[in-house]
DNA sequence: CTAGGGTTAG
């Protein structure tokens, strides 16, 4: 009788923006049909698919006979509206209160929140009251349990669960290769996209997205690749985004460029998460002029975008800039959220703005009603240590609601050695060594913080826990990137095709770092051997040999840019600093901890890492 | 005549 209202309740379900759905649900309410047959469950599920929480639970607690259908949509209306934890504390009262039983479709909604929540204790009850159901034939809810088990970290669970789909979709496939690959099982993810029939865009971005996210960037790059010789049209933006990121995490410059050429042809420069990670990806290349291009030519901006840029423009230190696209985000009515203040205290931590730092701590939970977590904790004391507060950071150490790990500890020992505060010093190793120390560089903070105190004992303790313990130091290596062209280098690498013209470049740099004035400082060494091969070893650190190739084959004049993936050590900081105003150029270097930029004998950490 | 599943950023 009513159809027509249905059918169009169903359209404005699928429509961009809730209004023409508000309008019918007032004309319904004009009628008086608002608890018309299936009408009020329609509401309730146009309502979820545009978000609006508030309206559909307002229209469940008002129905005088909720049936299975206003359940499975108020489910899923939490699970939309990213509270999957609503789903699952609700769910009780669909037993007890409406003496309802759960069918395929509330099993399938509530399969997906505790996906999303990766409660494996709370997924493996519900999986088993499926399987007691009479509905433990649906392969739909089994395609949820496959992603559920996959987010929970049980791949092995979720291919025995796969191989009973009886019949197998596009969707199933999809769960399962996704699964594969963001748990790092290449092979596997390949090898099960051979045995399905039809590939389309969806699988292929389930795998290379599943790739990035286990931080195969590599391997996702050779993927896509081999996605466009089998012509797959990208008729959506998320493989395009997935793609940046591995650029981003790979800092590759030249491939992001190259990324991002294909997203203005194929014409998605428009997309919101498109921008967002081109912003990203810029900053984390470190080309930060190139991120606030792509920000300001943005159609559409929100917190992300806002919050991407701040951070980027933070971790190269320019936090004054940082600070003020702040007060523009504010003006132009963008709330901030978390992460937008760990960029903002981290900034101000790099310049030295204490009091700044400090009452954008307080603003974030007084003002904007944010509970600062760990990051926040490590930035406010990097912020209070950087500047020489001391007795602020341990104090902020010993107060903060989170446990503390090994690496927090260490930057507090290191803030010491650097102010000079012997005693703190030996009051902070003292609690590391009792803590437990897993990182080599921590190590020698300890040997070091004991031998200016000279605890000789300590520093012999120190020594033997590092032989019983079994530290492996990770080998260091550092790509220089020189436009389409990468050079790897390993620590002490001695069979380079340019060895010889690069130890030549290196040791006239090095006499003329001395005669202005460098020396060597030979704490940062782990094994223990003469001065002189200590001195050797640094002298072969991988960093300098990036640099050195870089400024043999690099465009003259032109920025060098390393990437390292442990973090830049102390005497090769200085030496870069050095090397800069000899040559007079910039040398950006991307380390495991942030960016230093070194220009006219400065770094943009101002020393401090 | 109503309802359910997979991929994206700081």
């Amino acid at each position: 009788m009513h159809h027509h209202l249905l059918q169009s309740l169903r359209l404005c379900a699928t429509a961009g923006n809730p209004f023409p759905g508000k309008t019918l649900h007032a004309h319904i309410l004009k009628l008086g049909l608002n608890q018309y047959g299936p009408l009020p469950n329609t509401l309730i599920s146009m309502y979820s698919k545009h978000g609006l929480i508030k309206h559909a639970l307002q229209l469940f607690d008002e129905m005088p006979q909720r049936d299975q259908v206003s359940w499975a949509s108020i489910l899923t209306a939490y699970n939309k509206s990213n509270l999957p934890n609503r789903s699952i504390s609700i769910f009780p009262n669909m037993i007890v209160h409406d003496k309802l039983l759960p069918d395929h479709f509330v099993f399938a909604s509530l399969v997906n929140s505790c996906a999303a929540l990766k409660t494996l204790r709370i997924g493996l009850q519900v999986h088993a009251r499926f399987v007691m159901s009479q509905f433990s034939y649906d392969d739909v809810t089994k395609s949820s349990l496959v992603d559920m088990y996959v987010k929970c970290g049980c791949v092995c669970t979720a291919r025995v669960v796969f191989d009973t789909i009886s019949s197998k979709n596009s969707i199933s496939w999809t769960a399962m290769i996704s699964g594969y690959a963001r748990s790092g099982m290449i092979s596997e993810a390949i090898e099960l996209m051979k045995v399905m029939k039809v590939q389309d865009l969806f699988t292929w971005t389930a795998l290379i997205s599943g790739l990035v996210q286990s931080g195969h960037f590599v391997s996702a790059f050779h993927l896509f690749i081999e996605m466009q010789k089998e012509r797959i049209k990208i008729v959506d933006p998320f493989i395009l985004s997935s793609v940046i990121v591995a650029s981003a995490n790979l800092a590759a410059l030249e491939l992001g460029k190259q990324v991002h050429c294909l997203v203005t042809k194929i014409g998605f420069e428009s997309s919101l998460y498109v921008c967002n990670t081109l912003v990203d990806m810029y900053a984390k290349c470190s080309d930060v002029t190139a991120a606030k291009t792509v920000f300001c030519y943005a159609v559409k901006k929100d917190v992300i975008s806002w919050t991407s840029l701040i951070v980027g423009l933070a971790q190269h230190g320019k936090a004054k800039e940082a600070l003020a696209l702040y007060n523009d985000m504010i003006s132009s009515g963008v709330k901030p959220n978390e992460v937008t203040f760990v960029g903002l205290i981290y900034a101000c931590s790099h310049v030295g703005l204490v009091d700044k730092g400090r009452d954008l701590f307080k603003s974030m939970v007084d003002d904007f009603g944010l509970s600062p977590n760990l990051q926040h904790y490590t930035c406010l004391l990097d912020l209070y240590s950087r500047s020489g507060y001391l007795d602020e950071a341990e104090n902020v150490l010993n107060t903060m609601p989170f446990e503390v790990d090994e690496a927090v500890w260490a930057s507090l020992l290191s803030a010491c050695k650097r102010f000079g505060k012997i005693e703190m010093g030996i009051r902070v190793a003292n609690r590391l060594m009792g803590l437990g120390v897993k990182d080599p560089s921590t190590f020698i903070l300890l040997s070091n913080a004991y031998a200016g105190a000279s605890m000789w004992e300590n520093v012999a303790k120190v020594r033997k826990l590092m032989v019983t313990s079994d530290v492996k130091k990770e080998p260091g290596y550092s790509c220089v990137h020189l436009g389409k062209e990468t050079e790897v280098f390993y620590a002490g690498e001695t069979c380079h095709l340019m060895k010889n013209e690069m130890l030549v470049l290196l040791k006239d740099l090095d006499e003329k770092m001395r005669k202005k004035g460098y020396v060597p400082d030979v704490s940062f060494v782990l094994h223990d051997m003469g001065k002189h091969e200590k001195e050797n070893q640094l002298f072969w650190h991988s960093e300098r040999l990036a640099v050195a190739y870089g400024l043999l084959k690099g465009v003259p004049g032109s920025i060098i840019r390393v990437v390292k993936n442990l973090r830049v050590c102390g005497d090769c900081h200085t030496v870069l600093k050095f090397i800069s105003s000899i040559i007079g150029r910039e040398i950006v270097v991307r380390d495991a901890s942030r960016f230093h930029h070194f220009k006219d004998g400065k770094c943009s950490c101002s020393d401090f890492w």
